[in-house]
DNA sequence: TTATTAAATAAGAATGATTACGATTTAGAT
DNA sequence: ATCTAAATCGTAATCATTCTTATTTAATAA
């Protein structure tokens, strides 16, 4: 089952409905390894359905961040998504900031720091690394 | 010296004017020991300027983190600032999303992470930890 | 002290991403 | 085929931020 089949099936299950918009969203993510900013969805996605509404992609954005199908990040005061990685356990990425290709880092600097908050309730946190890929450096 | 003081005369080498704004500006930081959003600057200064205008907050705000007496950083879509740390050397935040205020990490995760990222050109990096502080939690 | 001028500010328009909302359409169940 | 909740459209509204131009001001030198 493709990435596709596996997100609409995983939606279904929750009660959403099957759309050509969100197929599209997701065939759309699943063409991209990187962080693609909410406005380029939306442009790609009025090239298919020229009257879509902004309204329609942020909710469908949001929605399959929830369903953890896309990863939410925020650079440069713009919201960016990107299909999950295959990966199950978390994880960190390094970023390009020219081509926007990402790497996986494994590394999580939340394991140390336990000593260091003791008193502290964690809720989140967010590491990312951003810099020139070896194709773009 | 006080933080103020330091701050003007560190503007002042670099040949910026001394201003009633700016210095204002500066003390209101002073007052806050944790990042504030840049409306919330806007708002205190309204107080004692009612025609300040934007653009004379959210330039100095840039200047002052230029300069490094301000420390920036973006949350929930909105830029925030803060007086820089007394540390001069790296360092790192957890943040309270209760009441704001920060605890000081003094570990960086890249240290280890040199080895992963070989052929890649690291330039810069953002490691937050969000939750609640002892007093909010 | 006054004149000079580059820097800084005020005022408000413009931008750009995001959110909101009422009306309409559609997917999926019966 | 009908029904209904979910989803979408179309558009207006919001909100932070940036830009622009005219005016004011701080610092310098006469």
């Amino acid at each position: 089952m493709n990435t596709k089949d596996r997100a609409l099936q995983q939606l279904k299950e929750k009660g959403y409905k099957k759309t050509k918009q969100r197929e599209r969203i997701i065939e759309i993510f699943a063409a991209y390894d990187q962080y693609v900013p909410a406005k380029k969805i939306l442009k790609e996605m009025q090239e298919e359905f020229p009257s879509v509404s902004f309204d329609t992609v942020y909710r469908n954005l949001y929605l399959l961040s929830e369903e953890k199908v896309l990863e939410a990040t925020e650079l440069e005061g713009e919201k960016h998504f990107r299909l999950s990685c295959g990966t199950n356990h978390h994880h960190h990425h390094f970023i390009c900031t020219d081509c926007g290709k990402t790497k996986l880092i494994e590394f999580c600097p939340m394991e140390g720091l336990k000593e260091d908050l003791r008193g502290y309730e964690v809720e989140n946190h967010k590491f990312e690394i951003y810099g020139k890929c070896p194709q773009c450096g």
